[in-house]
DNA sequence: GATCGTCTTGGTAACGGTATCGCAAGCGAA
DNA sequence: TTCGCTTGCGATACCGTTACCAAGACGATC
């Protein structure tokens, strides 16, 4: 096959009658351009089909058109064939893209592993490769300050996600305690007195606020937290597992879990199946995220759905305005939670 | 914050002592460089921490660097927050930067609506503005002539991920055919007899393949396939639960379900429930890919598991070696599935 | 009517690499 | 010894775009 030459912004300037650099300032929404050129411009462009490469764009200019996500990459002993699914990379480009689009901007995922000690190389390597004009960390990255330090001294915008910390870069974050509040009622309106926290990883910011959670809501009802029914979890399905047989053998056990994440949810779901717990019937189950697969499960999770194509838009669109004006400014932004409720809670059995 | 010039070239070549263009050719593992000198030059490039910039390397040089997937886009009307999760992306993603990061390449992802009157124009769009070195393509992609023969025309290698046609680009698939006999078989070793296959979306070239292996399966037992147990399905959650309530009226409903996808497997086991069926007492499931979320489902599913990763890390290593070689081959690379037995299986209850 | 902005456009030098060619040194064969 | 070829490295043009500066047009001001 022959290879056609690409379209350049040469070509269009010459179909249009004018110089490149007017081409060039159309196309960047450039002032100073009376309507009539505008147009012969545009013509010529939508004609040739042209649309400008992203390279060129980086090398000459002084942007990238490129937003660098972070995500976190957790290499287990058997390798990818059973790595924990990482639903967050598929919202988060649904959610990034769309934003992206609407300004000529491309988003692209690089996963590192949290605990490698190459972590900064990594990054660093990503970040002079790519010279992003902003970069999102998701969680646990959001709050590792090797990372923020390291995206400060290059100069980059960055955007936090799920992280809540007063720190460098936007913060876009959901009310993690809000949320497990909101579940944690919805248990014991529901008639629940004896409420289980599986709890989330300790590395990670909102596992904290969500606890806070949890307990406030309980003790705001006069009740007492069972130290007992607080069980720990690193967001993995064994880990809910895990909790689940624990809690069952305690001599008085609890009629409802809280799950800090879905698949931990899933994992109690698992449990309950073995130890004779029909599920809402002898327990209810909640859970966290709400990630696309938990609609699907036997019995429907009621969950705390976050946000996560609305955070990583949001991001997105802050980093470019943000990079388009100069700013370094580094803010919160909360963006609400939803609560679903379906079939895995019901009223206590009596 | 002082934004510190980006390391370049130049500043090896001065460090180390020598050209620009021996640094290049070093990097490049270019012939001609005596030992002395590249070692000179890999210690003045760690010591500096220098790594190229893409975009300078994709517009001096014949390479980009990049390798763009095109992922099917399924907007529904409720919008993204209950669209399909679509693993592939993550699972692709994994897959595929590593082995992309072994020869310095990314890989970033491009969602397309198949069903988009400017399917074309954005997938052009997409080309002019990144000019990748090669093109992953999905299911449906894979076999849409609109996406090959534009490819085709811009001189670009691409893989076709899950098709097994013979067209232009390499074809990375698993057998389907094979697989679906393999999953029937296991069925049928049970001792079920009265086996259903809730089908694949039609559009999808492995589609008639699977229904052939299961068909000939059955046959193959001196067993008829009763026309009733064939459900037309589109791989969604939906139609699992649709296909399960239609073969549950019939006069003589099946033991066993064959799912063309996890997404209706769950479908199937969730709509199990309400019909008095338990699962795998009165119903035996299988279902197809075996995405990391269904190994969490309840119970847990027993399943075909598609390499997806595999076929992208391959596809990958064909594109960047194509690219390198200069070839146009287009053939194609059968990967191995595999089956995995769980707890949504039995024997049919006599 | 000359002077002075302001608006609009064009010319040119980067940006950071690679491709291509050139050139000197080394080496075997005539 | 000389020729011719290979090997090892440097010099330079160029990729496609934007940044920066200059220049012409035009209207307003004095």
């Amino acid at each position: 096959m022959q290879k056609k030459r690409a379209i350049t912004i040469k070509d269009v300037a010459a179909e249009a009658g004018v110089s490149l650099q007017t081409v060039s300032r159309v196309i960047n929404k450039g002032p100073n351009v009376t309507a009539g050129v505008q147009a012969r411009v545009r013509l010529a462009i939508d004609k040739l089909g042209y649309v400008p490469s992203l390279a060129a764009r980086r090398l000459g200019g002084s942007r990238s058109y490129l937003i660098l996500a972070f995500n976190d990459e957790r290499p287990t002993l058997e390798g990818w064939q059973s790595r924990r699914g990482n639903d967050w990379v598929d919202q988060m480009l649904y959610g990034g893209m769309l934003k992206c689009a609407e300004h000529g901007y491309r988003m692209l995922f690089e996963l590192v592993d949290s605990h490698s000690d190459q972590l900064e190389g990594q990054v660093q390597a990503a970040l002079s490769a790519l010279h992003p004009d902003g970069v999102i960390l998701t969680p646990p990255h959001s709050d590792d300050t090797r990372i923020t330090d390291l995206l400060h001294r290059n100069g980059l915008i960055f955007a936090r996600l799920g992280s809540h910390r007063d720190a460098e870069g936007f913060a876009v974050y959901m009310d993690d305690e809000a949320a497990a509040r909101r579940a944690t009622e919805h248990l014991l309106d529901l008639g629940h007195t004896r409420i289980a926290y599986v709890q989330g990883h300790p590395e990670y910011a909102m596992s904290p606020d969500r606890l806070h959670g949890f307990t406030s809501a309980i003790e705001a009802r006069g009740l007492k937290v069972d130290p007992a029914y607080l069980q720990p979890g690193d967001f993995t399905y064994e880990a809910g597992v895990d909790a689940l047989n624990m809690l069952a053998k305690l001599e008085v056990p609890p009629t409802a879990v809280l799950a800090s994440s879905d698949e931990m949810a899933l994992g109690v779901l698992h449990a309950a199946g073995p130890l004779g717990l029909s599920v809402p019937g002898d327990l209810s189950v909640v859970s966290f995220d709400d990630t696309p697969t938990v609609r699907m499960s036997v019995p429907a999770l009621t969950a705390i759905r976050q946000p996560i194509a609305a955070m990583t838009a949001r991001a997105a669109e802050l980093l470019i305005q943000g990079k388009a004006r100069g700013e370094v400014a580094n803010d919160h932004h909360l963006l609400p939670f939803d609560f679903v409720v379906r079939e895995s809670t019901a009223p206590p059995r009596r």
